[in-house]
DNA sequence: ATTCTCACCTGTTAGC
DNA sequence: TGCTAACAGGTGAGAA
């Protein structure tokens, strides 16, 4: 679930705890993150120097000069916890650092998150994301439109175009643009692709100011969860009223995902103008 | 070329 | 109660 505003809360974590402490010991690191990168041991002896984050990617850019790639994926954390604490079952790298009482654990429950090192900025995965979700235009989200025709939830999922959404932040925007789910990108308006990207900005920027949003497993790097929980207002809320008209939010299934939106509120363009009368 | 579907995992929950 | 199946969702590989 960790999405653009829960990986900032957690690159901030790094940035007032990491930065600038050394390795000292790899004291743990699971077979199946050896297996993507057998040098990742190497790590020990390295220092953090800053933290980025792109989209949901954290880069560490040690001092070496490499650049550790990490993605939560699903369940993935990055905890600070105390030295001498046990090891958890779903810990899979655990980084001793000099000074203070304190080690850097990735936690993964799910196993699908990734901690490798990778050739800085130019690793395709990066350089093919699109721009920040966090700084979207309406000129910008209407250019990366052009060409494209598929339901616009799946299109702002894509990280190609739009770096940062996942599925709480995009059906939460969706709703407050007031577009459907389903709708066409070929279809929206240019007051709709106006509200959308409005709404995309003010959201990130409070779930962002909130630490994020904590449904079920994500932390920061202090183990708090996020407080933007509160203010959704259709993700996981099906069966609720509509805050706007009182319409009963709905489920449905789409781009493989579990989408939630009010019916009343999102209504599909009218694209059929000649058919009005029938 | 673009878009869609499924695999990757494991813990939790719904259903029988 | 105990079991199985479905579900959760970010990404990438492969299919359409």
């Amino acid at each position: 679930m960790p999405e653009l505003p829960e990986v900032e809360t957690v690159v901030r974590g790094l940035r007032a705890g990491v930065t600038g402490r050394r390795i000292s010991r790899v004291a743990h690191v699971s077979q199946h993150l050896l297996q993507r990168d057998p040098g990742l041991r190497s790590i020990a002896g390295d220092r953090f120097q800053h933290f980025d984050r792109r989209g949901k990617f954290i880069i560490g850019r040690m001092e070496s000069g490499r650049n550790l790639l990490i993605h939560l994926r699903m369940s993935g954390r990055l905890l600070l916890r105390p030295k001498r604490e046990r090891r958890d079952k779903h810990d899979h790298l655990v980084l001793t650092l000099d000074g203070g009482d304190r080690k850097l654990v990735f936690r993964d429950v799910r196993k699908f998150g990734l901690v490798e090192f990778c050739n800085g900025d130019a690793d395709s995965r990066l350089s093919s994301l699109g721009p920040e979700a966090t700084g979207i235009t309406t000129g910008q989200l209407r250019q990366l439109l052009q060409g494209s025709r598929r339901p616009i939830k799946a299109f702002l999922l894509d990280q190609t175009k739009v770096a940062g959404l996942g599925n709480i932040y995009v059906d939460e925007s969706l709703y407050r643009a007031g577009v459907n789910p389903a709708e066409l990108t070929t279809n929206l308006s240019p007051e709709q692709v106006r509200k959308l990207a409005r709404a995309i900005r003010d959201i990130l920027k409070k779930a962002i100011k909130l630490m994020g949003t904590t449904f079920d497993s994500y932390r920061a790097t202090d183990g708090e969860p996020g407080r933007f929980a509160s203010y959704l207002k259709v993700y996981h809320k099906e069966g609720n009223r509509c805050s706007i008209c009182s319409e009963t939010i709905t489920k449905t299934r789409l781009a493989g995902r579990g989408t939630h939106f009010c019916p009343n509120c999102q209504k599909l363009v009218d694209n059929q103008k000649h058919e009005v009368g029938k």
